[in-house]
DNA sequence: CGGGATCCAATTTGATACTG
DNA sequence: CAGTATCAAATTGGATCCCG
């Protein structure tokens, strides 16, 4: 029984999903903006407000897509507060944790490949 | 002056890009077929015809854009041989080299959490 | 054989307005 | 504050036909 039903990139041919962890991987972290959220998350923004100013760029709409589906697929936890103006945040799965050291890795391979492939900035 | 100018999947916002490595790796990995046809091409399967037999529910307009994407991001080289039959064979870069193991870690990591998540298969 | 070009469908993203 | 809902625009993917 699955928690994720829509959210799914791609919904169409799974078979990428069905036979490739890899591209799992790809599918729960490459959304648009799943990253940057991810990583400021994981420095201490937690809260929604926060995100959005942060991420004044990212319409609220995306905001909330993808959280929700982060949240789903596992990589962070809403909490939420009842305060009297209401109060939302954010925090890291531990599988999400697991990930950052990869991510990082990825980080770290991607200056590199683009100081080779020459920037446009 | 970057040789890339097309074949970028966010063509408006590219502060995503230009802030964060991360998205740029998952950027250059994250086309739909790209991780499949990586392995598939890092296995020794380097021949186009090969290829297409091989993942026969990917359109052939798509084999060749994501092949063509993977070229401009250096990731892999497209070798023409100028036989009778023409044959196209496509070798891993060194940068798509150092990613593999990268990428490993990524499967890890997606089917250790495919398992936690439940699977929908 | 290894594509390229064209046309169309599916999916994703954004802008804006509204709500508990 | 923290979202939803609705509609429109941009992007991506697929089918089919054509070419050196």
């Amino acid at each position: 029984m699955g928690t994720r039903k829509q959210s799914s990139t791609y919904t169409r041919n799974e078979k990428l999903i069905i036979n490739c962890n890899m591209s799992y991987a790809v599918h729960v972290i490459g959304g648009r903006w799943k990253l940057l959220l991810l990583d400021k998350i994981r420095k201490g923004t937690s809260r929604y407000s926060d995100l959005k100013k942060e991420f004044s760029y990212i319409s609220e709409r995306m905001l909330t897509l993808q959280l929700k589906s982060m949240e789903q697929d596992g990589l962070i936890i809403r909490n939420v507060f009842a305060e009297v103006p209401i109060r939302v945040e954010y925090t890291l799965t531990p599988a999400a944790t697991e990930l950052i050291p990869i991510l990082d890795l990825l980080s770290t391979w991607g200056s590199k490949q683009r100081a080779l492939q020459g920037d446009n900035s």
